[in-house]
DNA sequence: ATCTATTGATAATT
DNA sequence: TAATTATCAATAGAT
């Protein structure tokens, strides 16, 4: 942007240097600016690039501190205020997860119900299958034993089939099984390293 | 720039603020960079930043995530374990609070009990005092009247002082006040996010 | 994500 | 430094 392209190097000339930098600091700061108000992201992403390690391990520290503080850890150096201010906070979060957990509840709980429902269709109707592929068979054997010309005698010994015996349907307890599990460690990654893929930085809503 | 004119002013649909933020960051990113290599910066900056330092956002980035959940936020991507483990912590944590919260309480009372009883007890001995004194410029008036013998008329239009009115103790319920004030700002400086002003000078030659 | 009409940033110049 | 302005770059809105 300008009168020319500009080539992607150093700019030699110490003069031009120092009035780009001056020209692209202020744009920077107007773009972060901008950012930080049309986004309510405030200045995550410029104080970032402004900060210098020692700020980076103290906004660490501040932000394990917090951490600490909302599993109910180091109560004793915050002011009334602070925790009534903080169980307010907990509260209010408290709510939501428990409305989100409820809502994925009931989802679980309908698309099991969902599952369940058409496997015990499924389950009728291979019943009746079997049911008639039984009864042909007996038209067979019955057949056989006519043209065999067999007497009354041994077809009275012959063996009915077992009734078909279907797997009795646990999938719904099995899966909700798993939901009940507590977990002890920590799931949330308070002490893992690993980078986040994900939308990084953005504040919530 | 774009389509539009656009108001410097928090965008208030999510999805275009989302969007927003992730196309301007990277925009500001690119910046960020030319300026480091146009103005030869990046040397400053690398020299300040140890190895550590996508470590170190890293982690921050965690944390602030998980921070976010503690206060309820970004849900959606949460499993239903990993939503109930969060609700056992904040739950846990609530009740630390609160039993914390209370102590506080307790001891800010009877703190103020304290204070109060030994401001009544300096109100009556001042209260005492005064009493003494009146009497005292009682008797000497008498004298007087009887040194320069003036008549009973006259001292019966004397106007007794009024009661000596002192102030109420309310430090109690004034103090107690400021606690039960709830603050609506975050605390915790989970949100912190103030302009970093020191943004480095040119970099010398 | 990708595509453009626009606005915005800024390099050169005064 | 501070304007001005011709260019190019960023991006808002649409797809």
């Amino acid at each position: 942007m300008g009168r020319g392209r500009v080539q992607l190097k150093r700019i030699e000339n110490k003069i031009s240097r120092q009035v780009t930098f001056s020209k692209r600091r202020s744009g920077l700061l107007k773009k972060a600016h901008e950012i930080s108000v049309l986004c309510d992201a405030e200045v995550a992403l410029i104080g970032n690039w402004s900060m210098d390690y020692p700020k980076l391990t103290a906004r660490i520290e501040v932000l394990q501190r917090n951490l600490r503080h909302f599993v109910g850890e180091d109560l004793d150096p915050l002011s009334l205020r602070e925790l009534q201010n903080l169980e307010q906070q907990l509260d209010t979060a408290l709510k939501r997860i428990r409305t989100r957990k409820n809502q994925l509840m009931h989802e679980s709980i309908s698309e099991l119900q969902k599952k369940e429902k058409s496997l015990v269709e499924q389950n009728n109707a291979l019943a009746k299958k079997v049911k008639e592929k039984e009864k042909a068979e007996q038209n067979n054997r019955a057949q056989w034993e006519q043209q065999n010309n067999i007497g009354q005698n041994s077809s009275a010994f012959v063996v009915p089939p077992p009734p078909l015996q279907l797997p009795s349907l646990t999938i719904g307890k099995t899966e909700l099984k798993l939901d009940l599990v507590p977990i002890p460690s920590c799931h949330h990654g308070c002490c893992a390293t690993s980078m986040n893929k994900g939308w990084r930085s953005f504040p919530a809503e």
